[in-house]
DNA sequence: GCTATTGCTGATATCGTTGTCAAAGAACAT
DNA sequence: ATGTTCTTTGACAACGATATCAGCAATAGC
């Protein structure tokens, strides 16, 4: 049991009447401890509840035993989940997870992270869109040679682990979904296009129309930056074209959600005469109504493969974690439904 | 300018032509440094770029300059203002932020939080609702001899600095605003009864509606966990009830948004056949259509506040941040009007 | 004038680990 | 028997800061 002044390594050799030399060994999982000695320290480890002090072994070793997520979204939801992802992992192997906001308008924050990396000694970085969109950003850190795993890159960069999403196959998937239902107007809400999930989800819907040879009306097409309001204002702009798209097909369902409060308002009813389509499946999602049709992406196990992708390029003796592309899931609510007339 | 190896004090204190000590010394803005080497010291400073190893400075003084948040709450835009408040103030003194998401069912929580602060030498605590109004837990936190600062405690215990909200009151306030409106049948949804907030915004409510002699109907008043799922439940059977209300004012914006969603299932058009009432201002608040009369609490700026509170009390130097209960404000949107009939 | 106090400074121990290196003994090859 | 290698172990330095304590001037007090 533990004592109020804490147990150190010297307590334990002591007790164990072992040097310091070998508890450490011990504590470190290394080679060439005979089984009998490492018996005898873990059991003094175990009766005297000894806990290796951070600190000391941060400061001596070089590591922190803390990674950092560096974000800049303004999807909350998102990013609790990325965090309880993470987190979860985190609490498994003992890390601890440090947050990091940034802003990716910042010219420094390149330096600015490195140095709060050395700071702190941060072990490694897990990275999220839209950093991890800024290929000057990525490679300032391969420079100094930081550990970090990207989530939702743009370009799958063979360089460093990652893990995405199939993002343009979900909005190809979705949009064949719309047209079986028989809509052939269709608007088209992008994101910021400082995402690449923007293009790949634009892009989904354009090459899905082009296969089944429907045309784009480029005045149903707006580009927003994920945000209600953006949505909210980019429906307003479709919904005032002299005639309107029968479905609107929105890159998140923060905007989906604009764009139903924007048809409400100027009385346009949902579904009949306009269908909705979201992305993320965001919990706003289901407690609007009409509830949002959608596409889930697992983010919260893909936050938690992130963690394990870094942890194991961090501690090198672990199972190696291999980048991985993770399959959305197309989730169909009442705001999409046949076409009426 | 900084070199690939960390510089040390030792290399300030070669450069400088002091000893180490002194350096130190200037570091942590001791007394009894002359102007002189002070000034001799900052200049080899800042040419050396030096930076204190921190996990040194751990290691010795016992102390990490980490702070940890200690949440379990469902509602993530909450969680996320606390998080963005107590981050500006982090990064203005150069600590850092550490989650630990907790169960508050957890019977093991105090001392897995006790050896979770021991391990890492976390300097302090922010304990968030519903954790705040545990007082086993916090007092198993006076007895470790923890700094920790409260958001939203049950009673303004003396003992430890809080930042709180005035949720009475302006539960209060909101009622008399309604009953203003002309309404006097009004249901009410109570949030989870772990809350101290959940008891305090019904006082609020009720004595309003007791000071007005009007009677309250205990068919509409139910109680719900702050979730949009026990809203709407909640909702449900309120409007199920032969006498529905004109009003219904729910403890949250989700359990509000809960309301809406069973409301417009039924056909029952708000706000002319039912005004909602939410709490908190969160985003949905205005995303919904109608958009939801609420109370908006300064949420990131408390976190802050909580945040100055902890850091005032473990830096010894700096300024003591004093308790505060921070102000609510009522919105006026949509979903409230005049009784029509 | 002589001691007491105060202001400033530095040598060295220290925090609790891991890293280096050498030594002792066992195992193996010649 | 002897040399070589491998396994296991420990003494001690090192990481980069802060803490202790002592020393030396300079000033104050009598």
């Amino acid at each position: 049991m533990s004592n109020q002044m804490s147990v150190t390594i010297k307590d334990v050799s002591k007790d164990a009447k072992v040097s310091i030399k070998t508890v450490s060994r011990v504590i470190n999982n290394e080679i060439n401890v005979s089984e009998d000695t490492k018996h005898k320290v873990l059991q003094s480890i175990l009766k005297l509840g000894f806990k290796p002090n951070k600190n000391a072994q941060s400061l001596r070793s070089k590591r922190s035993y803390m990674i950092a997520l560096l974000y800049d979204n303004p999807n909350k939801h998102y990013l609790a989940d990325i965090q309880s992802g993470i987190l979860q992992v985190c609490k498994e192997t003992g890390y601890n997870l440090v947050l990091q906001e940034c802003d990716y308008q910042n010219k420094n924050l390149g330096t600015e992270i490195i140095e709060f990396i050395r700071d702190f000694q941060i072990d490694g970085l897990i990275v999220t869109p839209p950093l991890s969109d800024m290929d000057d950003l990525l490679s300032r850190l391969d420079d100094a040679k930081v550990h970090y795993s990207i989530i939702a890159p743009s370009d799958k960069r063979t360089s460093s682990s990652y893990v995405s999403s199939n993002d343009y196959d979900a909005s190809y998937a979705m949009t064949n979904e719309i047209i079986s239902k028989g809509h052939a107007n269709i608007g088209f809400i992008k994101g910021h296009h400082k995402h690449s999930a923007s293009l790949l989800r634009y892009k989904g819907f354009s090459d899905a129309l082009a296969q089944k040879n429907i045309s784009i009306n480029s005045e149903w097409v707006k580009e927003g930056d994920f945000t209600f309001d953006s949505g909210f204002n980019a429906g307003l702009e479709i919904l005032d074209s002299p005639l309107p798209p029968s479905v609107i097909f929105a890159s998140n369902d923060y905007m989906a959600a604009g764009v139903m409060k924007a048809a409400q308002m100027k009385g346009i009813k949902i579904p009949s005469e306009l269908c909705i389509i979201g992305f993320d499946d965001s919990p706003i999602a289901e407690q609007l109504w009409p509830s949002l049709s959608t596409i889930r992406q697992p983010v919260e196990e893909m936050a938690s493969h992130a963690a394990k992708i870094l942890l194991g390029t961090v501690d090198g003796l672990s199972v190696k974690t291999e980048s991985k592309e993770f399959k959305s899931e197309l989730i169909l609510r009442e705001s999409l439904i046949n076409l009426s007339n």
